[in-house]
DNA sequence: CATCATATTCGGCAATTGCTGTATGATCCT
DNA sequence: AGGATCATACAGCAATTGCCGAATATGATG
């Protein structure tokens, strides 16, 4: 695990926190996601347990950037003093290596959001599948590019920390491609969203490979950049 | 230019300041580097002109997540607004699309740090070349990987954004490799550093090589992951 | 049911921030 | 020389933060 990248993981995950509406909640997303309690928390930043509840629970809409930086420190150093793996498991996302107009975005949730608030947010219609569902993030990927070029490995990495996620592909033409793709992959996402279709110009195998796969399929016809802006304002 | 970059540029800014001891310096850093004037910024985040001086010279030394926030959007809309050629400058230096274990780290500084600072801070000993200069930056980089590994473009991205820059070159044999890989490409950086080397160890073709590039060269014999803390430290 | 660990709420208060508005100085252009 | 633009310093003040400590709530375990 190189210092380079346990320095970029730390300015991901402070700009990520910087950026969010509720910066508590994503405090919270990377401490329970580094396995830490807030009592260690508090502990390494020699402040009470109270402190790291404010925050989390959102007392604070605008924490400043001193907390900030340090709650992100402490985290990662408490990582490493217990070998580093959470930083090689995160820090793993960063390195996509994957060039950038194969994934067009990547994004985790703080929380888990309702299948049906993403879909509606990008102005979906659902083709098949169980929508009452949540989902933990998403991933907007070009799908020409995505299977053309990626490796299983690299494909699997699309999924970042969870495969309970939206795959959303872009430019698409009946669909059946990416249904295929997942189809021979070991992971499944928790929903497909087919960009550029209408719901005429589904190809029929895509509902039977979909159900096989108990994945929701969805299709919007709102252009690329949009469904990219409309999902980070969601 | 994808919405995916341009959010992962906003990431990488607001993650940047919020890290900083001098989260005004970065502030300025970006906005000068988007040619951003302050009273453009203040304008398109509807504030006094003084608020932004205020934040820049240091007078806050804590800001809030939400002005982080405003400040880093604001540059990116603007510069959205006329043509996006900044955050494609910036933004192509996220997607490195170079593996992790060849760049271990890569950093700018807000503002130009001396060169006998950063060779002090990794108990540098200079071979040849005029300490007297400033940099604005540094890379290090695996030699071996890199040599073997990067195409001509690829090495051209291990500047960053300016040449004006240490490259530091890890476990070095006797420093020659690095040094004729930098004469045959077009840019020079203003600093070499050897890592691994005592000066004796240095082969004999170095230091013309590096006269005829206008060169420093400094060797160091810390380790590896000491060299990249005391130089993000620094 | 008791105990323990973890988390949350909330009162309190000194310190700091967010922001306006005014004043000042430097630079550039006409 | 004068005006415009850019940047900085600073007084002032309402609002908010950083943080402690006590009390309370919740879930797991024995």
């Amino acid at each position: 695990m190189t210092p380079g990248l346990r320095n970029r993981l730390a300015e991901k995950m402070a700009g990520e926190i910087t950026l969010s509406d509720s910066p508590g909640q994503v405090f919270r997303k990377w401490r329970t996601g580094f396995s830490i309690s807030q009592g260690q928390l508090a502990e390494q930043l020699a402040v009470s347990p109270s402190l790291i509840s404010d925050y989390e629970s959102g007392r604070r809409k605008s924490p400043g950037t001193v907390i900030v930086a340090r709650i992100v420190e402490s985290l990662i150093s408490i990582d490493e003093s217990r070998g580093g793996n959470n930083i090689r498991k995160y820090g793993s996302l960063l390195v996509t290596g994957i060039a950038d107009d194969v994934v067009l975005d990547i994004h985790e949730y703080a929380e888990p959001v309702a299948l049906t608030s993403l879909i509606g947010a990008i102005n979906g219609v659902t083709i098949c599948g169980n929508t009452g569902q949540t989902i933990y993030g998403y991933t907007v990927v070009n799908s020409i590019r995505a299977i053309m070029e990626l490796s299983a490995e690299e494909f699997s990495r699309i999924y970042g920390w969870s495969t309970e996620r939206a795959l959303i592909f872009t430019e698409v033409s009946t669909g059946k491609s990416p249904l295929v793709a997942i189809r021979v992959t070991p992971f499944k996402p928790r929903c497909v969203v087919l960009q550029g279709l209408s719901r005429e110009k589904v190809h029929p195998a895509v509902v039977p490979m979909a159900e096989r796969d108990r994945i929701t399929v969805a299709v919007t016809e709102l252009a690329v950049d949009e469904v990219i802006r409309n999902l980070r304002s969601a």
